[in-house]
DNA sequence: AGCCAAATGCAACTAAGCTGCAAGTAGTTT
DNA sequence: AAACTACTTGCAGCTTAGTTGCATTTGGCT
């Protein structure tokens, strides 16, 4: 996606969703749809650089966004929160991210359906899972 | 499981895996295999009450037993650690757990199995997979 | 242009965990 | 049994990641 492509989709984004248009707000959920993977409020801060918001301000904008169902939190088994738009995710769930063991990237694999698992227990219902991978990547294979 | 028992398999576990049997090891592990769920550092710190060790040898002997393997991280969408014995977990992964979103209670599915996942990337090859669920527990369904 | 609920920024605070170091102890050796 | 010592523990202080309260600013509306 191009700057002006990345700058419409975050507008129609924010529109959709009914919230204000801000300065924030606009260069937070253009740095989520210009990462390839999910990003951290530190990650986020740091790219953005001398027009990063104040900090707090971004964990609010995160929060607000995870509020909205725009942006999902993806769990990696880290301490810290990472997020990313929720436009790859079904109702069902989001994607499964895989981590390298070997170099400790993680990826989105997009492309990777696994059907809802079916409790075999009596009572529960499921809603949603998450699935986490963890492996070789291919440069480390 | 009776106290005596408890005890007993704390002191083969410790044993199996080579590690001191120490004081705060017995009463930290012992912790984790009374409990029916899987537990943070300060959960284990309260319901040990005045016996409890200070608490960075509690944070230090779970990251001990998580190294030697006789531990595992579970994978809960909170900010916080939580652990359980990993003898109810296979080499490809740890039972599911289910989250209620309406009580907030967690449940073990250790009667649950779900086959690993095929990636159908080019390269990445999986090891391991962990699976939380969401839902409705018994009670709030 | 003026209004105001919503959003932002700043300072102070907190939860969860980590680090350095001195003192104690489990398991071994003599 | 006493001595040895590498591993373990406890304490003080520090760090990371995030939260709260409150005064100031601003987007969307009239
Ligand atoms: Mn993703
Ligand atoms: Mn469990
Ligand atoms: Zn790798
Ligand atoms: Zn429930």
């Amino acid at each position: 996606m191009t700057t002006r492509e990345i700058e419409k989709r975050t507008d129609a984004l924010l529109n959709a969703v009914k919230l204000k248009r801000t300065g924030p707000r606009r260069v937070v959920l253009a740095a989520l749809l210009r990462a390839a993977e999910p990003q951290s409020a530190e990650q986020i801060a740091v790219k953005l650089g001398t027009s990063a918001p104040n900090k707090v301000t971004v964990y609010r904008t995160l929060e607000t966004f995870v509020n909205a169902d725009v942006v999902h939190k993806a769990f990696l088994q880290k301490r810290t929160w990472y997020y990313e738009p929720a436009d790859k995710c079904t109702d069902t769930q989001c994607h499964p991210h895989f981590t390298c063991t070997h170099c400790g990237d993680t990826h989105c694999l997009t492309e990777m359906s696994i059907p809802l698992a079916e409790s075999p227990y009596k009572g529960f219902v499921v809603h949603r899972q998450q699935v986490r991978l963890e492996g070789l990547c291919p440069d480390c294979a």
